[in-house]
This record gives C-alpha cells, sequence and structure tokens, in this order.
DNA sequence: TGGCTGTATTGATACTTGCCAATATAGACA
DNA sequence: TGTCTATATTGGCAAGTATCAATACAGCCA
C-alpha cells in the first residue's frame, strides 16, 4: 500500500533518489563537472562499482541524470528537467506566513508561488 | 558505514525527511496553513494515529517543523529555517551551464514540462 | 481525585534498501 | 574470432523503515 503510493507520487521519487549520501555526492558532481564518466564516481564515492551503478541507475530512473555511452565508457550528467522540479518543489514549500520573506541565511531568491 | 555517512551529512537527512509521501503530504498542508493541530494529519493521510506521531518526530528530528503545545492540542508548523536550506539546496544542484546565474535578475529556469 | 481526550512511545512484523561478490553484457581492438 | 576494459545486473545478506495494535503519558475538566 505504501509501495504503492510511493511510486505514484513523482515528487518523492525524486527526493527518494536525491536522499542518500552516495547520491547525494553524484548529483554535486555532476553540478560541479557538467559530464562525468561513470568510472569516475567509484573514486569520488567511496563504494564498489557495482554499488556506484546501482546508484547511477537509481538516479536515471528518477529522471535525475542522462546516461550518454561513448564507445566504453558511459558519461552522465544532470538533467536540467528535473533540477526544475526539484525547485518547484522548494518553492511550493514554504512557511505561509512568512511568503515573501527571505531568511537571512539564504541568497536573495524569488518567491514564486508555483501550480500543484 | 554508510549509516554513519548519512546521519553526518544534514542535507541528506533534510531530504530524507521530505522523501516519503506521507511526510511530504505533511509538509504540504503545512505549506497551506500555516499552522496544523496533530490529530488533523491522520485524516488527511490515510495512516494512523501513531504513524502519524512517529512521522511527525521525523520531521521534527530533521528540523523541518515545529511543535507547539496548548493544552491538550499540539500544533506544527514549519521551521522556516529548514525551508531556507532546502531551497539551497535545491539551487547548489544545477547543471553546471547555470552555475553562478542570480535567480532573482534572470529567472529563466530551464522549466521544461516533464513527462511521466 | 478520577475519567476523558489528544499525543507519544513500545513492540512486533513486513517491506525496503544499501552493499558487495560474482557474473553478465557492451564495446574496442588485435 | 578472442581478449581486454568499462559498465550493468544478479543474488544474498544486513540494516533500516513504515506500519499498526497496545500501551503510556500529558493535560483538561468535573
Amino acid at each position: 500500500m505504501s509501495a504503492v503510493k510511493r511510486q505514484t507520487d513523482p515528487d518523492v521519487l525524486l527526493l527518494q533518489a536525491a536522499a542518500d549520501p552516495t547520491r547525494l555526492a553524484i548529483l554535486r558532481q555532476l553540478s560541479a563537472c557538467d559530464e562525468v564518466c561513470a568510472c569516475d564516481f567509484t573514486s569520488c564515492c567511496d563504494v564498489s562499482q557495482p554499488t556506484v551503478s546501482h546508484h547511477l541507475k537509481v538516479l536515471r530512473d528518477a529522471g535525475w541524470v542522462a546516461a550518454d555511452r561513448r564507445g566504453t565508457w558511459v558519461y552522465y550528467q544532470l538533467r536540467p528537467e528535473a533540477v526544475a522540479r526539484f525547485r518547484q518543489l522548494a518553492f511550493q514549500i514554504e512557511p505561509s506566513g512568512d511568503a515573501g520573506r527571505v531568511p537571512s541565511t539564504s541568497r536573495r531568491l524569488p518567491v514564486v508561488h508555483l501550480p500543484a
């Protein structure tokens, strides 16, 4: 039941895919270098090659990353659509009383009220 | 090892707390009404009272919500600091082509509608 | 005080997930 | 063809988690 519910909410899928230390490290790596070879994640994430491959699959299935095979190597990059959806989600969640206020710790971001 | 790693990254904790259908529903409810009684989540989330209480505890521990007891009832609300951190994270993850862009002035987010 | 209501915790269970070793697959090249 | 490298998948295990029933706790009121 809960498994069904979970799989039907794309936002939850997106969050779940990002909510892992290894996968968040992968996403951050992809933010820094726009294209990263799969073999490079093995060193940066301190896990075995099959584990990296597994996490990359999770990120692929969630729509976070796109894979591009060139010969033997597979290069990964962030999918802008997923990043956009993540940002929309970030702006959906806001203290209703504070709508329009920017906390001191954050950059000055536009407070956009997006449709559900 | 992974458990340790996970617990040491506050961003992962924040994401993990949000990456559950029930808890995301709670966060969205709190975005709509800035204060919600604990008893109201039972109906909106379609889970039992102990389960709601459990999820509220997870959100509390992650810093997402604050609890305010008034007599018998406990009212919950979003913590702006958590919302701000979540937004920072959302803008930290970006296709490298967008790096350094200031969102408030040029809000040309790659808003592409994702396929299901 | 006792009884009532709302909330939190405990205990048990089923499900999910992260991990690695072993293996399979894909492509390059001789 | 065969071998080599890079990547993906499988199988199994250990750990985590979502859930509810039962119970405990907190606060109101008679």
